[in-house]
DNA sequence: ATACATTATTATAATGATTACATTTTTATA
DNA sequence: TATAAAAATGTAATCATTATAATAATGTAT
């Protein structure tokens, strides 16, 4: 359904081109985090004309219109994530994959366990957590 | 005391050189989150021999032998930390400055958050939260 | 529909933090 | 003191990202 991720890009205020509309369901329908290289690499060939420029570019703006995060968790390049709702990310250092955890319980919820801890006058705007170690496969081993 | 910073590096298994044991004292007398070219900028003045690449390099041993952290909480360079007890990061998005900001009470602890919402079988080695916003100060311009 | 203005896309060049490499200097040890 | 190992240095290379300028596509008013 196309028209759903259009309908998204609307919402929040971007102009739903082709090239657009194919970055972002790329994000939805493919949560591995990847970074823009991978992004261009699998859309080159069903987009000929696309340029990498672009994908920088619409990665940027959906990042400024919060309907994507970026993640940091690399030292070299950055990730993206389409995945809004309250999460952290986990990145295995023997099999460098990256987990996403979700929260049990709305106790665990990442910004409200944040705000508590925020001194007094302080507005808390975005919150990002990132773990390493290893993931049960490779801690097995 | 000069003789203090040497122990903790001689401690942390590395040989405490003159370039190591300033860079190391600088970052535990100037907690702001230098990056390398501050680290430089501040020091070569008094060590004119010094190298950038020499900062790199420390501040990388730094890293594996973790006395100090580096923080990516800003989209171009690294950060560096000689504070290693639990804290998070939070950066003002207006001043841009950096805030460290510990927990209350144990319970508020990062790494134990963590554990309790990491799925089994999964081994956490490292954690880091940042929060971008705006400070008190900002917040009431 | 047509012309014009705005926005998006593209290709290429520039930037800048970090790393790689080779050389020199310092330190530890026999 | 001689020699080997480790550290520091300067320069060159790398590579993700951004800037710039040109082209293409889109929206709107006539």
């Amino acid at each position: 359904m196309v028209k759903q991720y259009q309908t998204i890009l609307e919402n929040a205020g971007i102009r739903p081109s082709i090239q657009r509309i194919a970055v972002y369901r790329y994000l939805c329908e493919n949560p591995i985090h990847p970074d823009v290289e991978k992004v261009y690499a699998d859309l080159a060939p069903s987009y000929p004309t696309l340029s990498k420029t672009t994908v920088y570019n619409t990665l940027k703006l959906f990042e400024e219109k919060n309907i994507v995060q970026s993640i940091k968790i690399e030292d070299d390049k950055l990730r993206f994530d389409a995945e809004m709702r309250d999460h952290f990310h986990f990145k295995c250092t023997d099999c460098n994959k990256i987990f996403d955890i979700f929260s049990k319980s709305d106790e665990d919820k990442l910004s409200q366990q944040c705000q508590k801890i925020l001194p007094d006058g302080f507005l808390m705007s975005k919150v990002q957590t990132y773990l390493w170690g290893k993931c049960k496969e490779c801690a097995c081993k």
